[in-house]
DNA sequence: ACTTGACATGTAACTACAGACATGTCACTT
DNA sequence: AAGTGACATGTCTGTAGTTACATGTCAAGT
């Protein structure tokens, strides 16, 4: 359901567009929400249009058919968005480490929540170039409508990774804390006050 | 893959047990960060029963067959912990909700985006229940180990929560700034400095 | 003796998804 | 004329996951 109301959504705020074209609007947008490769897409196209939510409205080059949204499309995604309230399926394999981490030894949990930190970092970074070139288009300045499209789950997943981010950091400050007395000095230049004896 | 990890790590953590007890323990811990049902772990049991990765180590009354954990699961469950770096598929349907809210009228947005608020605040709440319930139990004074098992992924999720609560709660404002002039009043009361005409 | 409900394990049918495979067009270069 | 690479659309196979169905045991109440 959910890759149908993506693709109608892409249809509604931007027109008419091919599947070669949504496969690659997907990829630089709404993957971020939801993913779906161009072997989905096709099929899913075709589906759609079977079912009258999109029509052809142009056959170009090359093959290239040209899906528009039709009425019926329209409704059926202003219904899902109004009357459907979403359910999180949790399965999320960062997640997963993290909860596990515990079955290790303290220096290689931390190791682990490094990784897991430098991956967040990475997708922050992304989101936050996505952040700027969104704000350096025209449609800064818009009142209320598609200038918006996808700003608002962009600045949702930016807060998500800032707090992830913190989070895995504590998390390598509570082990360090709690890690029995285990002084692995690389640094031969530390040499006092480095091991506080276990009481 | 991941479920199997998911399995592995709770037989590391708590013992030996049945495909019913994982089942239950599944229900109340590790499905906030991967979930599964009854009838995708049985199967997946006797497939790790048959790579030699848990064992039967009992069987007792109807017909329930006690697990345990091997040594060469033991050794898969760390591999995955530490080389695998994970892969964060984004497929999230609230996310597809924040994403496309824009192309619904500032109303219709503003009620869509309180929808998910309360549904975060719902998942804050019982992720802060399991807090309590974790703080209060007695691992609270150990060191390092099992103790920890569950609990960073915990504050982690809470952490997540926070985050989206606020980023929801920043978008219904930002929306109710942007709305175009549209003084819908339901309180008669509120008669004066309601609504700032366009300039 | 019979019924109910929790315990316990499984299978079947279906949908979603990922990755690899297959095919063909067109513009541009050499 | 032949070759290369971006464009463009699809199928196929295997795996993961969901929902519903099916079966049977045991304890406790009536």
């Amino acid at each position: 359901m959910s890759l149908r109301i993506a693709l109608l959504g892409l249809l509604a705020a931007s027109g008419p567009a091919s599947g070669y074209d949504l496969a690659k609007k997907f990829e630089t947008s709404v993957a971020h929400v939801w993913q779906a490769g161009h072997s989905q897409i096709y099929p899913e196209l075709a589906k759609m249009t079977a079912d009258g939510l999109i029509a052809i409205e142009a056959e170009g080059a090359r093959g290239r058919k040209i899906y528009g949204i039709t009425p019926d499309g329209d409704a059926e995604l202003r219904r899902w968005l109004l009357d459907h309230a979403p359910v999180s399926t949790q399965r999320n394999e960062f997640a997963l480490q993290a909860f596990l981490v515990p079955l290790l030894e303290p220096d290689e949990a931390i190791a682990v929540l490094r990784r897991m930190k430098d991956g967040w970092e990475q997708r922050l970074a992304e989101l936050e170039r996505l952040h700027v070139m969104l704000s350096a288009a025209e449609n800064a300045t818009e009142e209320w409508g598609r200038g918006r499209f996808g700003a608002y789950a962009l600045d949702l997943g930016i807060r998500q990774e800032h707090a992830l981010i913190a989070g895995a950091a504590d998390a390598i400050a509570d082990i360090e804390r709690r890690r029995p007395a285990n002084p692995v000095i690389t640094d031969p230049a530390i040499t006092d006050a480095a091991a506080s004896p276990a009481p």
